[in-house]
DNA sequence: GCCGTTTTCGGCCCGACTGTTTTCAGTCG
């Protein structure tokens, strides 16, 4: 409807349906049963629902269709969703389209710009032609949104080549990936410079740049080799942190920030915090966020989930820092099917400044990873008593926890015995099989491994794979429930394809009590690395150190497990 | 179309870049 409207140049009424749209998202209840429980009288409840929205709402459950949408599909039959999804194409644009050329879908698009049709029309040009062209073959390329732990990486080299330019007084990143959103669209950099253009040229012609989608003298975005844009962005030093706020987000936490402004009789852009013309804040964030009455608000918690109204009354969480965590009990050895021996993840693990590591294997029904046995299991874990014992002659702190990671077989059971399992410092518990579970079936399944009394965690307790695999069905409010009553700590896993829990699912069991432990499942050495993924979903989850059993030493952590 | 610690009317976040229509609309973030 958003969409519609704003085709038809209809001003602030696409703004309200975008605002409904994103409420209705956002809801943790589906919509349905709130109209059978309250009536359109709840759904005037939802924000940015009002009379008319409301009213559609109740059309759709009703009849499945609203008049209104179905009238405008006739007018304008387009699959507008697919067209703009082309760089540079808006609803306007696709419009004329349609009415000049016929432009139904991509594939008209494709066709009618090959057929130099589109140049000629008033309002286009050569160069539009070309764009919409050039767009059409990244968006064959599209590979959707990338898992952080992707991007990051290659976000920090360039992060780190711009730094060395002399030019570059200030940077950092910005955007979702400075928020650490589990998956990231694009990359956002901010800059100080006196030279702008200097570093704008540097940056356009950067090794793996393929296409300049825009390059001014503040401003420049470019596509890049590994199929991803990166956009860079140049302000004054006393613009700094008014622009490392804008250019952060999200854009909602945006919004609101400037409306407060706004109401306090002030305004707000990325140039700083304006009383009238004179600039009152905006070199610093903490200066920015000030001038309008709030606290400091951690970019992982930027997402207009409730933390300006936390703010407002200064009730923020002091959540984790990348530097609290002591140690990571998720890790895989040559064992099963790790490629590091104990030895090597346990060298791994003191670089990293950790005072213990935990080696979990796979267990035996998972063949596929070589799974231990109860016998393996046993040697395995005199094997790490003696080198424990080897810690404590050289006087050394450190020390190796031996725990494994057991499946939770389709009944519920696990595939170690009891008395194994008690001989070990902790046991993970995780779903590997029979994932297509029904939901009440799976939640029986889990709820069952967590009673056991040598469970003391579950891990990757959803099982989803970003992009690859949902979660698997199950009431996670039970889950929380059983945890609590079962002191069963739930695992945040950093594999990056994992993210398992992610911050929704961590700011639900933290409301509800209940301890986690970020691990990083690491199936070699390098992947200890993965924890900052991990803390930073446990930070955008509103997780405080307390909630977090691996921020303690090593006499306290034991004491969380049965 | 929605909303309210100035308001039930009159606002709605704010600005950069591009291409083309030469003064600005469209698009993007």
């Amino acid at each position: 409807m958003a969409r519609f409207l704003e085709a038809d140049g209809v001003a602030f009424k696409p703004y309200a349906y975008q605002r409904a749209a994103l409420s209705l998202e956002g809801l943790s209840e589906d919509v349905g049963d709130i109209y059978k429980k309250g009536g359109v009288k709840a759904l005037l409840e939802i924000p940015g629902v009002g009379k008319a929205i409301a009213d559609h709402i109740e059309e759709y459950l009703k009849t499945g269709k609203i008049k209104h949408y179905e009238d405008f599909k006739k007018k304008l039959p387009l699959k507008l969703d697919e067209l703009v999804r082309v760089e540079g194409m808006g609803v306007k644009k696709a419009k004329i389209l349609y009415q000049k050329l016929g432009v139904k879908n991509l594939k008209d698009l494709e066709k009618v710009a090959n057929a130099h049709k589109v140049a000629p029309l008033f309002g286009f040009g050569e160069k539009t032609e070309k764009n919409i062209l050039q767009g059409l073959e990244f968006l064959k390329r599209d590979k959707g949104r990338f898992p952080i732990g992707q991007i990051l990486p290659t976000a920090r080299n360039v992060l780190e080549k711009l730094k060395s330019l002399e030019e570059v007084d200030q940077i950092s990143l910005a955007g979702s990936v400075r928020r650490r959103k589990e998956t990231i669209g694009d990359v956002d950099i901010l800059v100080v410079s006196k030279n702008p253009a200097k570093v704008m040229d540097f940056f356009v012609k950067l090794d793996g740049v393929e296409k300049v989608w825009g390059k001014g003298g503040t401003k420049a975005s470019v596509r890049i080799r590994e199929g991803f844009d990166m956009d860079l962005r140049v302000v004054k030093k006393e613009s700094y942190g008014s622009a490392l706020q804008y250019f952060t987000g999200n854009k909602d936490h945006n919004i609101i920030t400037r409306k407060i402004a706004i109401s306090k009789g002030l305004k707000l852009s990325e140039y700083g915090i304006f009383k009238g013309k004179k600039q009152i804040a905006g070199e610093t964030e903490e200066g920015v966020y000030k001038a309008i009455g709030l606290p400091y608000i951690e970019p992982e918690l930027r997402e207009n989930e409730g933390e300006i109204e936390a703010g407002l009354k200064n009730e923020l969480p002091k959540i984790i820092g990348y530097k609290d965590i002591k140690g990571d009990l998720h890790c895989h050895t040559t064992a099963s099917d790790g490629e590091n021996s104990i030895e090597e993840m346990v060298k791994a693990a003191i670089n990293m400044g950790y005072e213990y590591v935990g080696i979990s294997d796979h267990t035996k029904s998972l063949g596929i990873t070589h799974g231990l046995n109860e016998k393996q299991l046993l040697a395995q874990n005199k094997k790490i008593e003696q080198l424990n014992s080897k810690f404590k002659i050289r006087n050394s702190k450190f020390r190796i926890l031996h725990g494994c990671e057991v499946n939770i077989m389709a009944d519920g059971s696990l595939d170690i015995k009891d008395e194994v399992l008690e001989k070990l410092d902790y046991a993970i518990a995780s779903v590997h099989s029979n994932m297509k579970m029904e939901k009440k079936e799976m939640t029986q399944r889990i709820v069952k491994a967590m009673q056991n009394k040598n469970v003391d965690i579950f891990g990757h307790p959803t099982g989803r794979l970003i992009g690859k695999r949902d979660e698997y069905q199950m009431d996670f409010d039970k889950i929380l429930e059983v945890a609590k009553k079962t002191g069963t700590i739930l695992e945040i896993d950093s594999a990056p394809e994992r993210l398992d829990l992610n911050g929704f699912y961590i700011r639900r069991a933290k409301e509800a009590g209940i301890k986690m432990i970020i691990n990083t499942d690491a199936h070699q050495k390098e992947q200890l690395n993965f924890m900052e993924y991990g803390i930073a979903q446990a930070r955008r989850g509103w997780s405080e150190k307390e909630d977090i059993i691996n921020t303690n030493s090593v006499e306290k952590l034991l004491k969380y497990f049965k």
